[in-house]
DNA sequence: GATGAATGAGAATTCATTCAT
DNA sequence: TATGAATGAATTCTCATTCAT
């Protein structure tokens, strides 16, 4: 059991390396087990097929990314105004975002390469969890606008997938191949130019 | 010859089809040779592989891009102010985009997937593209700072990739599966909710 | 040792329901551990692989079958003619066989099995083509019997089974190999002896 | 088309020939098309897999059969007894079902082929005991000669076998599934009316 | 005696591509 | 120009068996 659930562990990480390095159907099997130096079979004792250890990956990473952005409500206490607060609220989940694209370079290439066009179900499953984040962010539009921070005359929905794509974007640019965003060095400016962005989009304070 | 040409062309079309539904690597020269109707050989005197019957589909789909969203300079004669012509303008590239993709729903497929992890030259050159659209609109961003449109505290690359993520996702999720923009219906409030949306974003007017 | 013994007796008993509902090829020695709850590593203990399961299994049925014909020749005592002893003989070694048979479900369907652990899809279909040929020789019975050519008494469905396992079992020793049936040296004579053997059975002429 | 069905015969040939020397499962793609000089692919094009090219020869050994067996009415013109006639048709097919596999070795091996294809070392370890409860009966029915019970034209090795096979398909269809003898529902029953089959074949009685 | 993680040779199948016609 | 039969390298997955603990 100990020695099991260490050796699956150590398979998801090699694997994650070699999906970020080639995507999804240029890499084989062989090349996940050659760089875990185990044989062929023992990779097909902790997943049952190639789609498997991907599939195991993208859930990984969203219960990874929930958590990363996951609201810790002591930072909202004070006195502030109801505006202050909401764009608090929106650099929260921005840096944690971006925060969570940077720490691991390999998830980060994995996620943001969107993985479209793998295959028929792994490709429901990624817009699923796409969706689940999308409705997050549609809430999040939504409650501020009941709160009086945002202004009602915008489609929650149309904000929603338009900030998703944005902030998406951005990440994959800047994450993946930093001189593809040229004047941007580090990643506070980013986060709160993005901020200000999303801020001036829903036209916020 | 004449004939070749047609035959070319036909095949294409077919191919189109297919990728569209399938896309890159669940898709079969079998799949496309037996929608058109020929034999396995006769596709491999149009194309030299697969991959070239794929990049051939992308050169094209960039060039009618280009063209589709070409600034008709008439359309903006008579006398309005700086930033009404700046917004006509904002409006004019994303109708005609949004135009673009809504035209042709398989065209629309296969761009809007990304098509990442196909295989690297592909993904190298697909990037070029993107990169070359993402220019264009930071140096709409940057004229716009010049012409007084625009707001100068704005970052025009950082601006430029959002706005380029914003639009392919909105234009994904509304042209590739309606229902996942559960509130609009039609493509004139889309296009007006996008622009709306950039142009907040941009601070203008 | 004791523990040792009861342990190899239960792995022939698990490996037993195994192979009957599977059949030798399609059972792995995962399914016969899953089975007796016994890890990977134990049955090798016993057996020295999968073969000799197998075979262990087999010779345990014909010491079994043996000893269930066995004659008790005291059933045969009292004076009664020489042929009633013959027709008793007869009944018991049928009986017995038989109730060997009957006894045992597993044991009957691995050693009856005669198209044994091929895939159960080719089995199904050879089946149903016995089933066929049978069905011809059963309907040429009912039209003797109708004909007045065969005695009523002859149940037809019985008498059918019984023919096709005669012919078919004589010319797989026969074809197969020769030296099987050691006295018949050409096809004449087997023909003709099949053909009077039936004749014999059905009480034709 | 006319290349590719020579082609798949000649292929079902080679097929016939593997399968027929070691079983279904002993027999490799590989060493079809070895045998055919052909690459591995090709077989691919005529076949779905393994089974189909199993199936393929089933199929066309039951059609042959068939074919064989057929009567050729004009063979029981002329003016005899009814019983004349029925012993001729009985004799037309055994003959010709004998025939049917002399004429050609591979296809009789793998029609009767009882124990099909499990391995060479076990197929011949389940020989060996078949062939010695055979001996049994055989001696039994030498006994039954020298005791008067039985007749003396009966040749003993042939019936025997023939025995041997009749018994061994009814236990197999009574006990494995029973209601493939339609008419029977009771062991007591089959057990007399085999046994009483049995006293004919051998005239006991 | 028992375990179960690791092994790796082996087998089936796929599919883009070629080439003689 | 068109054909389609043939190719064979490539790849996934299987499963009986081993062996350190």
């Amino acid at each position: 059991m100990r020695k099991g659930e260490q050796t699956k562990e150590y398979l998801v990480a090699c694997a994650e390396r070699i999906f970020a390095q080639r995507g999804y159907h240029e890499t084989q099997i062989a090349d996940i087990v050659n760089r875990a130096h185990v044989a062929k079979g023992t990779i097909y004792q902790y997943f049952q097929n190639k789609e498997d250890i991907f599939l195991t990956l993208i859930k990984k990473y969203f219960d990874e990314w929930e958590e990363a952005v996951q609201l810790i409500l002591t930072d909202f206490s004070g006195d502030h105004s109801p505006a202050y607060y909401a764009q608090q609220y929106l650099v929260h989940r921005i840096r944690h975002t971006f925060d969570f694209f940077n720490e691991n370079n390999d998830r980060c290439r994995i996620i943001l390469r969107m993985s479209l066009g793998i295959n028929p179900f792994i490709e429901s499953l990624l817009s699923m969890y796409e969706e689940k984040i999308t409705s997050i962010i549609v809430s999040d539009i939504k409650l501020g606008q009941k709160w009086g921070n945002i202004d009602n005359v915008i489609n929650p929905d149309i904000a929603g997938s338009f900030i998703m794509g944005a902030v998406l974007r951005t990440a994959y640019l800047f994450f993946i191949n930093r001189k593809r965003i040229p004047s941007v060095y580090d990643l506070e400016t980013l986060v709160d130019d993005t901020t200000n962005l999303i801020c001036n989009t829903l036209k916020m304070g």
